[in-house]
DNA sequence: TGCCAATGTGGCACTAGGTGAAAATTGTGG
DNA sequence: CCACAATTTTCACCTAGTGCCACATTGGCA
């Protein structure tokens, strides 16, 4: 099975998973009512996820996959503000029915996760894979190595503040706020989060030509061990 | 049962669970060698937990506790790294050999989270709840309120800041480094970084004084809903 | 001391999540 | 239409976890 159609039907598995569990909870749903939702066998499910609640996990995944592939293709010369503004105008055209379906559905799972243990799993996975992909982000934009210390405090910072500013949003959205306010001035908000949360380090535009300079100042010379 | 009754034999339970998982892997324990390893009935095991990783819960709090303790008893007047100095003299003292075995189990499954997504999801569940207990303390700190979002942001860059540290001085434990290495300077650069996280907020003593004057100074104006 | 009530524990049957392996179906090139 | 591989289904089976009732232990009280 090619892994794009695999995807799809991991997808289209997990969309009627969160229907099912944003409908009756996680608990009153069943493996047996997802497969029939979906159309196929309950083996097949099994086939594709290993638990039960880890079917929320790819629609939860692509709910954050814009944020990640926005800090993936982040142009070392350009602010987050600029990139994230920019990104998000352009995703703002492409997306289309299914797309708005699935982020709802994203953010219902968002809220569950308070309340659902198993989910606010899932939730927590996601977010400590942006911190990963961030590290590497981070890494070469200030000339170090992803695994070095200061990366990863860097990275964990920002993401932990990116997390509760999707938490945040995302309640918003829940409880009606319109869509249409999320503006350009909301994306200064971020980039000044990230830039907080890393001391000043990321946000701002980096000097190609000046980042070897600076490598290896921010390592961890101080640590005893 | 008395809640430190209860406590206890959670706790018990815990270490023999701990054990097992380390030395034979999660999956590789069944609930039924817990139950032995412990002296008690299988159901038993059950009605104190409400799953097998979860076993793994109580050695991993205690593990954070010590932290979460600290920072609860952090004077306003204080600097972080005095405080924490002070506080870890105290603790020295006053641990036993239980004591120490516990933090080695705690450091070994934080480890093996790194594995078994059962732990992982234990772990980052510990630190979750740290943040949130960093919270209340930031809020009180600033003269903010413990659910403004700025607070938020800080709690959680920080936090996740010192998960980054746990981990980082857990491996460095278990790889064989002397815990004796540990020592002031230490304590210095765990303050600079929640410092460099929260930049800057968080950290350093507050002058009781003026915290009311500051009110409202973080709250999160910008963001447009 | 002896009784009683509350509460923790054990045993056992049972549900549900999840797996292994072979049969059945679907898809695909000749 | 056939041969063949890839997928799905069917079915037996395993283990984590629950409901229920009987039993044991504890603690209060006369």
């Amino acid at each position: 099975m090619s892994e794009q159609r695999r995807h799809r039907v991991r997808l289209e598995i997990s969309r009627e998973a969160a229907r099912l569990f944003w409908a009756q909870g996680v608990d009153g749903t069943s493996g047996d009512q997802i497969a029939e939702a979906v159309g196929l066998s309950t083996r097949t499910i099994w086939r594709h996820f290993r638990s039960k609640e880890s079917c929320a996990e790819p629609i939860i995944a692509q709910s954050v996959e814009w944020e990640l592939a926005t800090l993936r293709s982040w142009p070392p010369h350009r602010s987050l503000e600029e990139h994230f503004a920019t990104e998000a105008k352009r995703l703002a055209s492409e997306i289309g029915t299914q797309g708005q379906a699935d982020a709802g559905l994203g953010v219902k799972m968002m809220r569950l996760a308070d309340t659902e243990p198993a989910l606010r799993t899932a939730w927590l996975m996601a977010c400590d894979q942006v911190e990963h992909e961030l590290a590497a982000v981070i890494a070469t934009r200030l000339g170090l190595e992803h695994d070095d210390l200061q990366v990863r405090l860097h990275a964990a910072a920002a993401s932990a503040a990116l997390r509760i500013l999707n938490e945040y949003v995302g309640a918003g959205l829940l409880d009606g706020t319109d869509p249409r306010k999320l503006g350009d001035e909301n994306f200064a908000f971020i980039a000044d989060a990230v830039r907080t949360a890393t001391g000043g380090a990321v946000g701002d535009p980096v000097d190609i030509a000046e980042v070897p300079a600076e490598s290896g100042e921010g390592t961890a010379d101080r640590l005893a061990f």
